[in-house]
RNA sequence: GGGCCUGUAGCUCAGUCAGGUAGAGCGUCGGACUUUUAAUCCGAUGGUCGCGGGUUCGAACCCCGUCGGGCCCGCCA
C-alpha cells in the first residue's frame, strides 16, 4: 500500500474529520526541502479524501517565532531587530535593508516577503493550503487557554520537558516569553505572574509586563506547537526528522497536548531533502534550490511525482542535472502504461502487485489537479531536450512533433514544458552531456576508432554537402549519396558522420543539426578530419 | 550516554508492519530495424539482502549483537 494510503487508514480509525497541518518559519528563502513538507500533507489530505474521508490542509506560518541572527542575505540594519517576531518587522529590500515604507504603509513584514513566492510556488503546484498565520493567532487569543494552563502550572511542564528531553530547564524558565520594551523575545527574566499578566525584566534593565491573552510574547516552541494542534483541531501532521527523534518536540508535544487537553496529531517523519553532491541545503551556504527555481525547471508533475513515489522515511538526493532527466522519463514510461489492466492480471507476484500499486498510487498523486490523473505527454524529456536545442522557435518543435509523435497541436502542458526546457537548458543545472555539441576540431579519438570502411566516407561525404544545397532534407539526400558513392551501408555513413561532427559513436539526427550550423564551418571541419 | 532513520544488482529503489523460490526501472552486453531526433522492439547479464549470532521446517523480513552513513536529545524549525 502506498504511503499515503497507510496514513488515510490510520486517519480513518480516528473519526471522519480530518485537519492536516504543516508549518514553515519564513524566516529566509524557501527551498525545495520545504515543498517536501507541504506536498507530503497534501498528499495525505487527497489520499484521506479518497478513502471518503473529510480533511483540510493547514499552513502554519510561524511568523511568531523571532529573527534568529543577521543573516548574510541582511543588512546590519537587522541587528537591532534580531529576537523580534518575523511578523512584527520589516521586510529586506533587494539590498537587504529593511524596508520600512512598505512595512508602515501596507503592513508589508519579514514573513511576508518570503512566504508570498512560496505561496505562488505551491499554488503552481496544485496546492493551496488554508494560511494560519502564527502571530495573528496569538494576537487574536487564540493560545490564551494553553497559555493560561501552562502558566498556572509551570512546574508540570518542566517536569514533562525535563522527564522526556532529559535536558535540564533553567531555574528562571517559564512557560512565557514575553516582548521586551524593545519588542524583543531575547533576555528577559520573568519576575511574576498571574493570569493574565506576565512580569518580566528586560536585558535593558527595564520592567514591563504582559498579556499573554493577547500575544504581548510567545509559547516557547515545545508548548507553542501542542497548543497549535488544539485549538486548529489538528489530526494529523508530517514533520521533518529533527521534530521526530525521542525527546525531540513532537515526544513533549505529546504529553504536553494531552495536559492542554486533546490528543496529539498522527505525527509522519519525513527524511531531508538534499542537493545531489552538495550534502544537505543550507542556505548560508547558498547551495539551496529554491520552490520557485525548482519549478522553473521542473513540471509540477515531476516533482510531485519525486515526492510521492519516495517514501517519506527515505532522504532524497536532488540532482537538477542527469537525475532531473531520468526522474522525468522515469515519470513517463510510468504514466504512459496502463496500470489498471496490469494489475488484472491474476499471476502477478505479491511484489509485483504491490509495485503495480503503489506506482499508480503515485501517479495518481502526481497530477496538480487532484480531479484528473497526469496523462503521459507521449514525448520524453530527453526527446524534448534535444527538439530544443535545436528548434530556436517553438513551431519548429511542434512541427517536428506533428511527424514524429503525431500531435496535431501542442497541448498546454507541452507548452509548459518546452517553456520549462528552455529556462533549464539556459541554466547552470543542464549536464554536459545532454548538450548537443558540434566539434569545432577534429576528434582525433572518435576517427581513429572508424573502420577503413568508414574513414572512406569522408571524402564522399565532403563533395556530397558541398553540393547541397543545405537545408535538412537536401543534407539527408547528401548522407545517402556518400553512401552511394563510397559504396557502404548507411550505418557506417552515420558512425563516420557522428565521428566527424559530434565526436560520438551515434546521437541525434544529424541533418535538421547540420541544417542549422554554417555549413563553410562543416565542410572544413570534414576537410580536417581528412587531413587528420 | 540515550534514541530515530538508513544499508538489498554497477545506479535509484521496492519487498521488512502480516516469515514461504530475490524483484522493478535504469545501466551494461547481444540481436533485430537496409535514414537513427542519444530511438524502438526482442533477448541476456547481473545480488553470500552491511556483518555475526539466535528463533524457525523455512529469515532480506522476527530477536540479540555489531559495523558504516545521516540526524536528534538547544528558547532550532
Amino acid at each position: 500500500m502506498h504511503w499515503s494510503d497507510v496514513m488515510a487508514q490510520r486517519l480513518a480509525e480516528r473519526g471522519n474529520d480530518h485537519i492536516i497541518a504543516t508549518g514553515i518559519t519564513p524566516s529566509g528563502e524557501f527551498h525545495i526541502g520545504h515543498l517536501r513538507e507541504i506536498l507530503t500533507g497534501d498528499m495525505i489530505a487527497r489520499a484521506a479524501r479518497k478513502a471518503g474521508l473529510n480533511a483540510t490542509l493547514v499552513f502554519v506560518v510561524d511568523n511568531a517565532d523571532p529573527l534568529r541572527k543577521v543573516y548574510p542575505f541582511l543588512s546590519q540594519a537587522y541587528e537591532s531587530m534580531v529576537g523580534h517576531q518575523l511578523g512584527a518587522i520589516p521586510a529586506p529590500d533587494e539590498n537587504g535593508e529593511p524596508d520600512w515604507d512598505r512595512f508602515h504603509t501596507e503592513g508589508w513584514t519579514y514573513g511576508d516577503h518570503f512566504l508570498k513566492p512560496f505561496l505562488a510556488a505551491l499554488a503552481q503546484i496544485g496546492v493551496r493550503p488554508t494560511l494560519l498565520p502564527n502571530l495573528e493567532a496569538y494576537r487574536s487569543g487564540k493560545f490564551a487557554d494553553a497559555a493560561k494552563k501552562a502558566c498556572d502550572e509551570p512546574e508540570v511542564i518542566r517536569e514533562i520537558i525535563e522527564r522526556i528531553s532529559g535536558r535540564e530547564l533553567p531555574d528562571q524558565w517559564f512557560p512565557w516569553q514575553p516582548l521586551d520594551s524593545q519588542g524583543s523575545l531575547d533576555g528577559l527574566t520573568v519576575t511574576g505572574y498571574e493570569f493574565p499578566t506576565v512580569h518580566w525584566t528586560d536585558r535593558h534593565g527595564v520592567s514591563g509586563s504582559s498579556d499573554i491573552s493577547k500575544g504581548e510574547g510567545k509559547l516557547p516552541w515545545r508548548l507553542d506547537w501542542p497548543a497549535k494542534w488544539g485549538f486548529n483541531n489538528i489530526t494529523c501532521e508530517p514533520f521533518g526528522k529533527d521534530h521526530g527523534a525521542a525527546g525531540g518536540s513532537y515526544d513533549t508535544g505529546k504529553e504536553i497536548a494531552r495536559f492542554f487537553g486533546h490528543e496529539p496529531p498522527v505525527p509522519l517523519t519525513y527524511e531531508w531533502i538534499s542537493l545531489k553532491g552538495q550534502g544537505a541545503m543550507s542556505s548560508s551556504a547558498g547551495n539551496t534550490i529554491g520552490p520557485i527555481e525548482a519549478l522553473e525547471l521542473v513540471p509540477p508533475e515531476i516533482l510531485r511525482f519525486l515526492i510521492a513515489d519516495t517514501k517519506p522515511s527515505k532522504a532524497i538526493d536532488f540532482d537538477a542535472g542527469m537525475g532531473l532527466v531520468n526522474l522525468a522519463d522515469d515519470f513517463e514510461r510510468w504514466a504512459s502504461r496502463d496500470l489498471e489492466a496490469e494489475l488484472a492480471d491474476e499471476s502477478l507476484s505479491r511484489r509485483q502487485r504491490v509495485q503495480l500499486e503503489d506506482a499508480m498510487a503515485a501517479l495518481a498523486l502526481a497530477s496538480p489537479d487532484e480531479t484528473n490523473q497526469a496523462s503521459s505527454t507521449s514525448v520524453s524529456f530527453r526527446h524534448l531536450a534535444l527538439l530544443a536545442q535545436i528548434k530556436t522557435d517553438d513551431e519548429q518543435v511542434w512541427t517536428s512533433l506533428a511527424k514524429s509523435h503525431n500531435l496535431s497541436q501542442p497541448t498546454d502542458e507541452l507548452n509548459d514544458r518546452l517553456r520549462r526546457m528552455r529556462t533549464w537548458i539556459a541554466s547552470p543545472h543542464f549536464p554536459e552531456e545532454m548538450k548537443v555539441n558540434i566539434r569545432s576540431h577534429p576528434d582525433t579519438g572518435a576517427l581513429a576508432a572508424l573502420s577503413p570502411e568508414q574513414k572512406g566516407v569522408l571524402g564522399p561525404l565532403h563533395d556530397a554537402l558541398r553540393a547541397c544545397s543545405w537545408t535538412t532534407d537536401s543534407i539527408t539526400a547528401a548522407l545517402k549519396e556518400a553512401a552511394e558513392r563510397a559504396e557502404v551501408g548507411m550505418r557506417d555513413v552515420y558512425r563516420a558522420s557522428y565521428a566527424v561532427f559530434m565526436g560520438a559513436e551515434r546521437g541525434p539526427r544529424l541533418a535538421p543539426i547540420l541544417a542549422t550550423c554554417d555549413q563553410d564551418a562543416m565542410l572544413d571541419l570534414v576537410n580536417a578530419c581528412l587531413e587528420a
